[in-house]
DNA sequence: CTGAAAGCGCTAACAT
DNA sequence: ATGTTAGCGCTTTCAG
């Protein structure tokens, strides 16, 4: 009934066939199509009318054979799920069709070893990659680096290109914001162990409250979702604070959440902030306070970067390249409320831990 | 300082570098590779040795070239921000990874002009394509289906093969759920005007009201997420019932969250049931009653469908492939109180609307 | 079972 | 500005 049950032979039209059809020669079509000012205005008219009227539609393998560009980049991501990458996909994918390039997004789905050889058959097919915060080592991310141009977000990486979010401005932006309210003991819900943000995020704020005079303490690691903020809540009940700073959104919109579900009111007893600024934290209530990364700019950036590097760019594998943050406050945050505070009142003076 | 700063000719291995240091022909290493089996264990094995000493890897677009295979297929989605694909993004992964193919995810951004631009380029160097969810004509999907191997997800169209959910049997369950616990009068959240599945919901919905003497209403259309789930919302609380289905999950919770932030129960006041189960269903509370889909098996089965297509199997045009799915009760849904439950109590009796 | 040779479709020097 | 001629790295007949 439909005409694709007739036609056995899907003989590709070729250059070739362009070429005979345009009475020029072969070559000719090709510069037409990728180097078009190499040849005379109404000669390319006319092969790009010929082109046309055929369907001819250049063959990318073979072009990516012989020029040894695919005109593809990989995005790796560890989690699909999690919406933390979806802008940052976005602005990859959005700087990248501007270069005439595709974007190959990988899931690693939080697996080290499906990210490696995911990545494994990805690098000979790619000019370059963005790796969107890796679970490999630095030792194996700095060994592809050398077969392609790779540049690595939120995680700084020897000899590798990197752009991070300016964590130490976050983290006391945060704690500024928290000790402005009068909040004078703050707990910080850890994330992942390997995750260079975390250690970051932590020393950082370590930092901030010696200078704040705000004592802080650090609960974890946990997993970065939502249901790693509920487990953080578990063992935050048994000696809360009266304020906590949380590795990231999913977290502390976790912790949050348990934390009503007790009957412990947010920010009435509790204050939270989070990292990130996703979508959801908007949405939650209360909303969340957090420090806002510039995720659609990370995607950018980091892509264009790439692209620089593909173009024969220099790599410069100087420092890496931050981008600045900004705090967002919600309804998640607001003056101590005295009567549950200090979990130790009377004690509660000064200084961090050592 | 690194070794990178050094080769300044990154001469590939090739198949004819293995092949000499091996002592044997080229077409012997690719058989090596590619055709195992038709070549002598032993020669197999050193040139496998040999190999790995030298770090061959095979040119997959070289590879690509002669054999008109990229061994990649496309799965296309709307909106990578919309955890719905998730997991079937992750079954396609899945499916496709055991077959030796790998995925290239485009996202549409809920693009019309975005999904064709994208899709223009992708078809040439992909073997085939799932779309999961399009919001492409009919004639255009057709249109390209007839290039490569294509299928459709949660949506049907004419000559192209599609796996859809048991939507019908969806609608009736939740209606049947909600009738058995006592409502008598339920509204239809829709979807986007354009979703065919919004089309199948609806109208099984007014079949299954019909044969259960509940009265259903309909409002809408609304986008497909949380926020379009607070503006019906506004509409509903206008004229409400005791209880509500709604397109999609992101829907619901934006209802739900919506109303209870208007002072307005649920369960207690509003039953509500949603559509798809999709990861926050059973994150929100009250925990979401929904009708599950089998996202990782959509994913699963488009995908291995495509890769039949691919392997020569015919493209069984048939009816579309429909997957099985069941109804998850959670808290959202409870017998009405009928304090608040019929708006003109006294009149509401039995039929749905025509 | 293994060699030899002919492309896959396109681009990239060389020539003209 | 356009035509000619080699390949890119791999698979695949076709012989041996």
């Amino acid at each position: 009934m439909t005409e694709r049950d007739v036609p056995p032979k899907p003989h590709t039209v070729t250059i070739y066939d362009v070429a005979r059809r345009a009475g020029v020669a072969p070559s000719t079509v090709s510069r037409t199509f990728s180097r078009p000012g190499r040849v005379n205005a109404v000669t390319a008219a006319r092969v790009r009318r010929v082109a046309a009227e055929v369907g001819y539609r250049a063959n990318p393998v073979a072009r990516a054979l012989s020029t040894a560009r695919t005109n593809m980049i990989a995005v790796v991501i560890l989690d699909i799920a999690n919406p933390f990458y979806a802008e940052i996909v976005r602005g990859a994918q959005a700087a990248a069709a501007a270069a005439g390039y595709t974007v190959v997004l990988a899931d690693a789905q939080e697996s080290d070893w499906l990210e490696r050889s995911t990545l494994e058959r990805a690098v000979t097919a790619v000019d370059g990659i963005v790796l969107a915060s890796s679970r490999m080592s630095d030792l194996a991310i700095r060994m592809i680096s050398k077969q392609k141009p790779v540049v690595v977000l939120n995680r700084g990486v020897v000899d590798v290109p990197c752009v991070v979010t300016d964590n130490a401005r976050g983290a006391r932006l945060a704690l500024e914001h928290l000790s402005g309210l009068g909040h004078e003991h703050v707990t910080y819900i850890a994330g992942p162990e390997a995750s260079w943000a975390d250690g970051m995020r932590w020393s950082s704020l370590r930092e901030s409250a010696a200078k704040l005079s705000v004592r802080l303490r650090r609960l974890g690691p946990f997993a970065p979702d939502v249901r790693g903020g509920v487990q953080a809540a578990e063992q935050f009940v048994a000696q809360p604070t009266s304020a906590v700073v949380a590795y990231n959104d999913q977290l502390a919109i976790g912790l949050v959440r348990s934390l009503i579900t007790r009957g412990i009111g947010v920010p009435r007893n509790v204050s939270v902030v989070g990292f990130d600024n996703i979508a959801a934290a908007d949405l939650v209530t209360p909303g969340l306070t957090t420090v806002a990364a510039p995720l659609y700019a990370q995607g950018i950036t980091a892509t264009r970067h790439v692209l620089t590097m593909i173009e024969g760019g220099r790599d410069r594998t100087g420092q890496p390249a931050v981008l600045p943050v900004r705090l967002v406050v919600r309804g998640s945050t607001a003056a101590p409320h005295r009567s549950l505070d200090p979990p130790r009142p009377g004690r509660g003076v000064t200084t961090s831990s050592p």
